[in-house]
DNA sequence: ATATGTGCAAATTCTTTGCATTAGA
DNA sequence: TCTAATGCAAAGAATTTGCACATAT
């Protein structure tokens, strides 16, 4: 962080702690419950989030549901989620396979070319619910 | 549509009429704007766009502006954007590599699996901008 | 005839901004 | 010391909901 500009505080700290700590990804109200009580505001959650992925340090993601998640963003680990369009459970896809897509996209004269790509479906526990 | 129970109306067939006659993503608002004054109301369009998702007519989007776009989804025809980050220009990558992450996705379980898959980058144009 | 869709207004939800205060470097 | 980060309150933006009226089947 300090390579960009970025000052080391307590809440950055803990915020990125936390997100080390479990695999999320969490929204930012999970985030900021989860956090010690009086630890950081919302707002600084948002705002440190804001930080953390502009270094690619963290990851957003998007589940569709017009809130977005955040989760760690292990630099050698690169995965996808599937995501139940119920029960909003997460799974973890443990394969990567938008390099193709990104080569295109520098060949195509782009720089600094990233992805984001999220795997919808029913999950097996949501579809005995809805049988049973 | 009839088929899924839902009705045919002026404002789907205005608002279907349009995507599949331009390309888009378009947004809600940008839908709107573009049909005939008075044509229907931007709720509806959010409705209707909601309405035709459901049933797979029309594949929603998300840039990672907060705003989510909506394009005609050509059944044969499926592709993914390259997004410049910094303009917001739209291009096609004509390709999808995902099928090997649905197909993991229905080997765990789950049903009606999709996925949504964005690439994102700076374009020539803003790079020779940034440059001169 | 009747359930569904629409328009308008208002509410809700998520996220961002302004500004005085606090705390890293 | 000086700039960046934080907390609180308030604004802003996108989307959804409630309800009376219109309309497709």
């Amino acid at each position: 962080m300090r390579e960009h500009g970025q000052r080391v505080t307590g809440a950055r700290k803990a915020v990125l702690e936390l997100l080390v700590a479990e695999h999320g990804p969490f929204t930012t109200e999970e985030i900021h419950a989860r956090l010690a009580e009086g630890e950081c505001d919302l707002v600084t959650v948002y705002r440190t989030v804001a930080s953390l992925e502009e270094i690619n340090v963290v990851r957003r993601c998007d589940f569709g549901d017009g809130v977005y998640r955040y989760e760690f963003n292990h630099a050698d680990h690169h995965h996808h989620h599937i995501i139940c369009r119920q029960c909003r459970s997460v799974a973890v896809l443990d394969v990567c396979v938008a390099d193709a897509l990104e080569r295109m996209a520098r060949q195509l004269g782009y720089t600094q070319v990233t992805h984001a790509l999220e795997v919808f479906g029913i999950c097996p526990a949501c579809q005995r619910a809805a049988a049973g």
